[in-house]
DNA sequence: CTGCCACTTCAAGTTCGCTTGAGGTCAAGC
DNA sequence: GCTTGACCTCAAGCGAACTTGAAGTGGCAG
């Protein structure tokens, strides 16, 4: 059970195969064969299909995290600009930390208008100011 | 100074005015009038503006964030779905934090192969995880 | 040996979020 | 009154990330 076929890696996954088609060529992942015209992966494509999806939840591009994870899903950036990535990682943390007290605020605070309400206006204060600032 | 046309706006929170033009378009923001052709905002557009800007941040579309902040840039959804919103966004804060974890470790971990590393096969198997076990 | 069916390629189409370009308008300054 | 320049509209284009469709292929079960 060491190589898996497309459509076994699709399923595994629930990344649709004309979806891995796709990355293969774009050379995001790489198939280790074929069977017949069947490409066929090794098994690190599993996880490697995760950190894809990692990726691409922080809002990185395709291009982006091919560039981190090479094509053997080794990271081979130097490490300034890995320290570069995760910082600007934590910057959206920080912006989706505001934007969830922001709903969550929203949700529960009794205030007719929310802009009347200091703690939204608060929030609202940490949302215009620049990411440097915060 | 209450009322800005749209270069003024597009001055100040750095939206291009082509990007203006589209979201009054698609009913994302409203202009309060013409002169001449020219659209007019409200000063409510400036901070409207950095709430879409932390949504798209977040990874929502613009329609979405359309349906968090109505048109006046008052919410008007049930609370329920606002708190499965945060909810969301708190597992994509978790995601990001793994993502985070994972390219600092990278830089920083000496293991000739990261898959041998310990440290680094534990937060792989949290980012294969499905998020409602996280 | 013959089907079957899961795959293949390649081109074209789709959605999102804009940008660009051509040609037009209008308020304000000279 | 004329020019200027910042806006306008409308249509087309663009890049990203895929999907869809048509036509073909090849391993394997019977």
């Amino acid at each position: 059970m060491e190589i898996l076929d497309i459509g076994e890696v699709a399923e595994r996954t629930g990344v649709p195969a004309s979806a891995l088609r796709y990355y293969d060529e774009i050379g995001l992942v790489t198939s280790v064969g074929r069977r017949g015209l069947r490409r066929q992966f090794g098994p690190e494509t599993i996880w490697q299909l995760s950190l894809i999806s990692l990726g691409k939840k922080a809002g990185f591009s395709l291009k982006e995290i091919a560039a981190m994870f090479g094509k053997a899903g080794v990271v081979e950036l130097p490490r300034q600009t890995l320290h570069a990535r995760a910082d600007e990682i934590d910057n959206q943390i920080r912006d989706l930390t505001v934007l969830r007290d922001m709903l969550r605020h929203v949700a529960d605070c009794p205030a007719p208008s929310h802009l009347e309400c200091p703690r939204f206006r608060k929030l609202l204060r940490v949302a215009s100011r620049p990411a440097s600032r915060r």
